[in-house]
DNA sequence: GCGGTATAGTTCATATATGAACAGTTCATC
DNA sequence: GATGAACTGTTCATATATGAACTATACCGC
């Protein structure tokens, strides 16, 4: 049990160290490529279902991404109560950096399996989910 | 990759909630554990050196203990830069509560990895340590 | 239309964690 | 013995997350 927790441990610090080189974090790239695959604005609790956290955690992350110039709050034309998060073009081209560095932190995850018991760790984890 | 980070998250999920029980966090519970372990007052360093956390963080860990009446500050006569670490009586039983709920989990995990997988998920972790 | 309920976002308090900067202390070396 | 390097714990700023309390808005049934 904890090796999965030390391993999930290590593993999201080498996620985070990687993607602090383009200036992201695991959250602020998971709200950006939630915008960009939906291509449109989303509502904030759009984004905090989306990405299972509260809505008072999507408000602050909106702060930092929209202090970082990666989104815009604009209101919701049909719903007064909503606000829309809608990703800049920087922002845009910071989630194709973010995910190019994930996409190197899953190579190296890959490589790291060994091939043998990539199906055992699959299954095992799918029964723990 | 994502299920391994999934499956570790509502693993850590499943264990504060369970600590939550008996007022404890894995963070409080693993002070507790060394203090009891080592059977001695231990310097925030030693602990901070032994959960692998920066000492602010130990700082404000005990902190919360000693607010919660489960650790006591105590002065190094050997070093005077140094402050140990103390488990009071109530800690003691609170560390001995934790471990039993701990140990729950514990059980459940396994119960839910199938068998014949564990093997390959214990060594599919270990070569990602 | 009104009244009650549900929803949206924010604010606040709190927990956990990091890292930089700081003050006091220890220690090796000259 | 003085000096400088190394170490101790704390404080501060910050990031991430939760949950409760609040305001404003929407919607449902009557």
């Amino acid at each position: 049990m904890f090796s999965l927790l030390g391993a999930a441990h290590a593993l999201e610090a080498r996620l985070e160290d990687q993607l602090g080189q383009v200036g992201l974090s695991m959250s602020k790239l998971g709200v950006l490529t939630q915008l960009v695959e939906a291509a449109r604005a989303l509502p904030l609790s759009e984004l905090a279902a989306r990405l299972s956290c509260v809505r008072s955690n999507m408000t602050q992350l909106v702060d930092r991404l929209e202090s970082d110039g990666l989104v815009r709050r604009v209101d919701d034309p049909d719903d007064r109560r909503s606000v829309l998060a809608m990703v800049t073009p920087l922002g845009v081209q910071r989630q194709v950096e973010g995910a190019r560095e994930l996409g190197k932190v899953r190579e190296q995850f890959a490589d790291a399996v060994p091939p043998a018991d990539r199906e055992a760790l699959a299954r095992a984890l799918a029964a723990l989910g």
